[in-house]
DNA sequence: TGTAGATTTAATGTCAGACAATTAAACTCC
DNA sequence: GGAGTTTAATTGTCTGACATTAAATCTACA
C-alpha cells in the first residue's frame, strides 16, 4: 500500500482510501486489527496526525473501529445491518432535503419500493408484524396526537409491513426510502379526516397481510399513494394561495 | 453547539456530531462556510488537530468540502446524487461481503426492487434507454466475453432499466441493490447455455419495455429471477460435491 | 499456591506550536 | 487601467509531548 505525495488529493484522503480499498478488496478482514498508529505513519512516510485523519475518516464510514489500552488499536468493523440502516437513512434523508427534490417523486418512489415488499411480506408476515401495525393503527388514532408523532407512528406501521417480507437486504433498503420521507411528510398538517382516512387504509393493508393475501396489501399500497399525493397537493396549493394573498 | 469533555466519546466524534446535527437541522445550510478550524477550536475549546478529525469524519460522508487558501475553508456541501449513489453502493456492497447473507435472499431483495421499477419505466422510458439495453444485450452476446465482462455488462443492462422509470430517488435506492449484487454474480461461471438463457429474458424485457407493457417487464423479471437462482444454486451445488470430493 | 492489588507497558486521545502550501484579495507600478 | 507583486487568511502537515486507558505482568500476602 502505497500514497502519492505530490498528488492533490489529501495524503489522508489517499491513505483512507488505500485502506478502505484493502478492506473492500478483502485483503484486510473483518475483526484484523490494523497496524499501530505509528507503524501506519511510519508505513506510508506520514505523520502521526495525518494518519489520524484518515482513521478518523473510516471510522466515521464504519469501516474501522478503535479500542484504546495496550492491547487497543483500529479493527476492521463488521458492517452491522443496524449500522448501515443509519447511513442509508442519513445520506437518503440529505439527499432529499438537499436536492429539491418534489414530494411527488419521493413520494412515488417510496411506494413503489414498498410494494415490492407486498407479496413477501403477506406471504410470511409474523403475528409480531401483525401485532406492531394493529398498534401503530390504534396508536394513529389517539386523539391530541401531534402531527410529528403521527407520521412517527406512520413510519413504525410501514416499518412493521416491510420487516414482514423476513428479508433484512429489503429492510435494510426500504429504510431509507421510508424513514427520509418523515421530514417531507412533517411538512403536512394532517386533519382529523385526512387521518381517519389514512388510518382506514392502514386497516385495509393490515387486514389483507392477516389474509396473507398479496394483491390487496398493494391495492392498499397504492390506495394510500393516491391519498397521500392527493393530500399533499392541496396542502401546498392551501399554503401557495395564502403566500399569494399575502404578497398581493 | 456545546460538548461534553468528560464524555466516554471521543471529543472529535461529539463535534461532527454536533456539526452533523446542525446541518440535518437545517441550522447550517447548503454552501454555508463553517468558521475556521481555528475559530472551532476556540469555540469548542478543544485543539486544532480534534476539530480538524472531526472536519474529517464529516468530509468523509460529503457533508462538508475544504478549500484552501485566503477565502478557503469547510462548505456544507450538496450531497449530489452521484456522490449518495457511490456511498450507497460501499454500503451495500460491504453489508452482503460481510455479513453471510445468502445469495438467495440478496437476490430476491434485488429483483423485488426492480420490480419496482417495471411499470413506471416502461410507461417512461425513452428511446435512449431501450437503446442502452438493446446496447447491452448485443455486448453481452459477444463470444470470448470473461464472466466479470458479463456481470458488468448485465448491470448497465438494468441499470438503464432502472433508470427509465425517471425517478432520480428510485435510481438512487436502487444502485445498492443491483451494483452490490454483483460480487455475489462473479462467483458465478456462466456456461454459454446460461447466457443465452439470459440473454434471452434480457431481449423480453427489452421487448416489453418498447411496447411499454408494464406487466410484461414484471413477468420478464421474476422468469429472469427464478433462473439466476437456478443457476446459483446449481453452481453452488456442484461446487459443493467438488469439495466433498476433494475431502473424501 | 493462589489471588488481590500494584506496576508496567502499549496503545489511542489530546494538546501546543510551528511551518508549508495555496489562493484570493489588495496593492503597486507602468 | 491592467499586469505583476505582495499580503493575508486558511488549510495541510509535522514534531514532540503529555494524558488516558486497559491489558498483561509482577509482587506480596494469605
Amino acid at each position: 500500500m502505497k500514497i502519492d505525495p505530490s498528488s492533490p488529493a489529501d495524503l489522508s484522503a489517499q491513505i483512507a482510501t488505500a485502506i478502505r480499498d484493502a478492506i473492500i478488496g478483502g485483503r484486510l478482514i473483518v475483526d484484523q486489527r490494523l497496524p499501530s498508529e505509528a507503524e501506519l505513519a511510519e508505513q506510508f512516510e506520514v505523520s502521526r496526525p495525518t494518519v489520524r485523519e484518515a482513521l478518523k475518516r473510516l471510522a466515521a464510514q464504519s469501516l474501522i473501529r478503535t479500542q484504546r489500552g495496550a492491547t487497543g488499536g483500529a479493527f476492521v468493523n463488521r458492517l452491522s445491518f443496524p449500522d448501515a440502516y443509519a447511513q442509508q437513512i442519513t445520506t437518503s434523508t440529505l439527499l432529499l432535503s438537499m436536492n429539491a427534490v418534489s414530494f411527488e417523486t419521493a413520494c412515488e418512489a417510496r411506494f413503489a419500493l414498498e410494494r415490492a415488499c407486498a407479496p413477501l411480506s403477506a406471504e410470511r408476515r409474523t403475528s409480531d408484524h401483525l401485532a406492531t401495525m394493529r398498534a401503530e393503527i390504534h396508536q394513529q388514532a389517539q386523539a391530541g396526537l401531534t402531527d410529528e408523532a403521527f407520521c412517527a407512528s406512520d413510519v413504525a406501521f410501514h416499518r412493521a409491513l416491510v420487516d414482514g417480507a423476513g428479508n433484512p437486504v429489503l429492510s435494510y433498503q426500504l429504510a431509507g426510502a421510508v424513514e427520509a420521507m418523515q421530514p417531507l411528510m412533517n411538512m403536512i398538517t394532517f386533519t382529523a379526516r385526512d387521518r381517519a382516512r389514512i388510518i382506514a387504509l392502514h386497516q385495509d393493508i393490515a387486514n389483507a397481510a392477516e389474509a396473507q393475501d398479496g394483491k390487496a396489501v398493494t391495492a392498499g399500497l397504492t390506495a394510500l399513494e393516491a391519498e397521500t399525493q392527493d393530500l399533499a397537493q392541496s396542502v401546498f396549493a392551501a399554503r401557495a394561495a395564502r403566500n399569494a394573498g399575502k404578497a398581493g
